[in-house]
DNA sequence: CAGCATCCATGACGATACTG
DNA sequence: CAGTATCGTCATGGATGCTG
């Protein structure tokens, strides 16, 4: 903690240092994958596959909720990205495994500690949430 | 590498291990995070505070493309969750800080890390598109 | 400066039906 | 089993105008 009560991390932008490949800066990769990983589902099937390689209905019944057309659809978009790979074997009928790429492995390790982070801490949001939601209230 | 040619993160749920606590069941508290993590501005304002307290406009003025009505809805959401904190001046007119709390700081870091992923990372991930797009046109 | 209120467009997503 | 195609909904969020 600073000596005015507030918190920093170090090494981070603060806002008198703008950069060449800002993350703010709209254009910049890094929003892109900020955009991956917002989409509803694509954090969910990593966080799986990075558990071993999976076949489609597999998945489609291990995520609870999750549409056929929106599990195919990222799957899709997961592949063009490289970071998941789709091995057909031709059998009749088709038998189609998904299983991650190393490039996603990387990416994964860091997705499983925020993952932890909300497990050990979601209930500390939640009473946070209750607090703000009862002064509203008052 | 498995034997199988497919990659694998140990310690995480196969098909074969549901548990309570589950990731992929809808109600549990780690989508919450997800749903957080996915809109367009919580993180990029989550990592700008991380590198120290700062006022309204200049959040505006730093992350490139953030509506007004956005940054507002955005902050107080996380001010909810008590990750920010916001800090009234009652002077005149009125300065208003926001800054992140301790427990903000413990995922920053995980946030951080997947920052910097994307950073080192991201080239591959379009040219990984570019071969992609380039196999569907043929 | 630090917001709130309103209107509206886009697109993400779900439901459903059909295919090899 | 592993998808594709189509349609409709609903929420996200951008644009604009106003306030203390």
């Amino acid at each position: 903690m600073t000596q005015d009560g507030t918190f920093s991390i170090p090494g981070f932008l603060s806002e008198t240092a703008p950069r060449t490949g800002d993350v703010y800066a709209a254009d910049c990769p890094t929003r892109k994958l900020l955009d991956r990983i917002g989409d509803k589902w694509s954090v969910l099937i990593l966080l799986l596959l990075g558990g071993g390689p999976m076949r489609f209905n597999a998945l489609r019944r291990r995520i609870a909720g999750v549409s056929q057309k929106m599990l195919s659809q990222t799957l899709r978009s997961l592949e063009r990205d490289g970071l998941v790979e789709r091995g057909v074997t031709p059998t009749m009928p088709v038998e189609v495994r998904y299983s991650i790429t190393p490039l996603a492995g990387e990416l994964i390790e860091a997705l499983t500690t925020m993952m932890h982070w909300a497990e050990r801490r979601m209930d500390v949001v939640a009473a946070a949430q209750a607090r703000f939601d009862a002064r509203r209230a008052e």
